[in-house]
DNA sequence: TCTATTTGACCCCT
DNA sequence: AGGGGTCAAATAGA
């Protein structure tokens, strides 16, 4: 099986090849018989694969590979008589792409989660909680999430998220009260497949008020990161634009782009991650912690147009949301446009 | 009645 | 061996 899977993974690898040294427009005539063998090895490898895991599910699906059987621990329980034996049922996630991020509030993420566990945990003060995306099931979505109250006062959650949502609802909490935004690096390249998640979170007070509340962001890659916060002028429509500019502090970057009408600015925060540790970056520590909420929290009046920018040039994404009402298919098109 | 949460049991992994 | 992640029956809530 091993080989088998090897073989795959080679020839996955040269499909990827060529298609990365294709430039276009591209000659379908030229190009697509060979992507097509390529994909039908692949394939092919994956039905070997799992005939030699189990023939009956491989003879089952060998023509319809997106029908495949999911490998997945409630196989057991689904398919067998109640039983005590809960043996085999299910495969604990060996490292997996993990985030942490420390809030300071439980804070929606735009996920919709549902909680399957909470257990005491050795040394800590608070039981840490589990959560499944409540799509795992409808949509195989196999994200997950603890959540961990690591101190009382003030109050601060460490959340850790284990893989990536492959689900489509995003987006789902109330445009009015939360918003943040959780960006997986999907074009990570071969020096670096650690997902990058960024996440800007905002609330919203009875009177419309922004309150930013992202405190910590952690990248599991290597970088060191920037994070700027920048707080301009209302703008002629009578809106507070909000800027948010990450970039990568150890590579060489071009200036980030920053969409914005508006170039002066009231008040300015840059949190530098701390340079011992190049995988945690926290404006806690690296803002005045007494004000920061104060500061982060003056766009007042309502602003109903702010725009959410970022740019890391490395992975050339950048984004911008519109706060009040996130359109998920815009910002779809515009991740297809960059 | 349906969906979400709670919680003790089970079992993987270090 | 035991900590911690997951399951699933019981329970709560809409």
């Amino acid at each position: 099986m091993i080989g088998e899977l090897s073989r795959g993974r080679k020839v996955a690898d040269e499909l990827r090849l060529m298609l990365r040294h294709t430039t276009p427009p591209l000659d379908a005539t030229l190009v697509l018989p060979a992507a097509q063998s390529l994909v039908a090895t692949i394939l092919e490898t994956f039905t070997h694969s799992l005939s030699i895991l189990s023939p009956t599910a491989a003879a089952a699906h060998s023509d319809e590979v997106s029908q495949l059987p999911p490998l997945k621990s409630e196989d057991c329980a689904a398919t067998t008589p109640p039983t005590k034996d809960r043996r085999g049922c299910y495969k604990r996630r060996r490292s997996s792409e993990t985030s942490t991020i420390e809030t300071a509030s439980l804070s929606e993420d735009g996920h919709a989660w549902r909680k399957y566990g909470q257990k005491v945990i050795l040394n800590a003060k608070h039981p840490r909680s589990y959560f499944r995306c409540t799509h795992k099931f409808d949509q195989d979505c196999q994200a997950t999430k603890q959540v961990q109250r690591i101190e009382d006062d003030p109050p601060r959650f460490r959340t850790t998220y284990h893989g990536r949502h492959t689900c489509k609802n995003l987006f789902n909490s109330s445009p009015h009260h939360h918003h943040m935004m959780m960006m997986q690096d999907a074009a990570a390249d071969d020096h670096d497949h650690s997902p990058i998640m960024w996440s800007f979170a905002a609330t919203h007070d009875d009177d419309h008020n922004i309150h930013p509340k992202t405190t910590s962001l952690v990248m599991n890659d290597s970088s060191c990161s920037t994070a700027h916060i920048n707080n301009t002028n209302t703008n002629a429509a009578g809106h507070h634009p909000v800027l948010v500019v990450l970039k990568q502090e150890n590579k060489e970057l071009p200036e980030p782009q920053i969409k914005s009408s508006s170039s002066s600015s009231s008040s300015d925060a840059t949190f530098v991650c701390p340079d011992h540790d190049p995988t945690k970056f926290d404006t806690m520590s690296s803002a005045p912690p007494p004000h920061h909420h104060h500061q982060l929290g003056a766009f007042s009046p309502a602003a109903s147009s702010d725009v959410y920018s970022c740019t890391e040039s490395t992975h050339s994404m950048e984004m911008d949301m519109m706060s009040m009402a996130v359109n998920f298919d815009d910002f779809l098109d515009l991740q297809t446009l960059n």
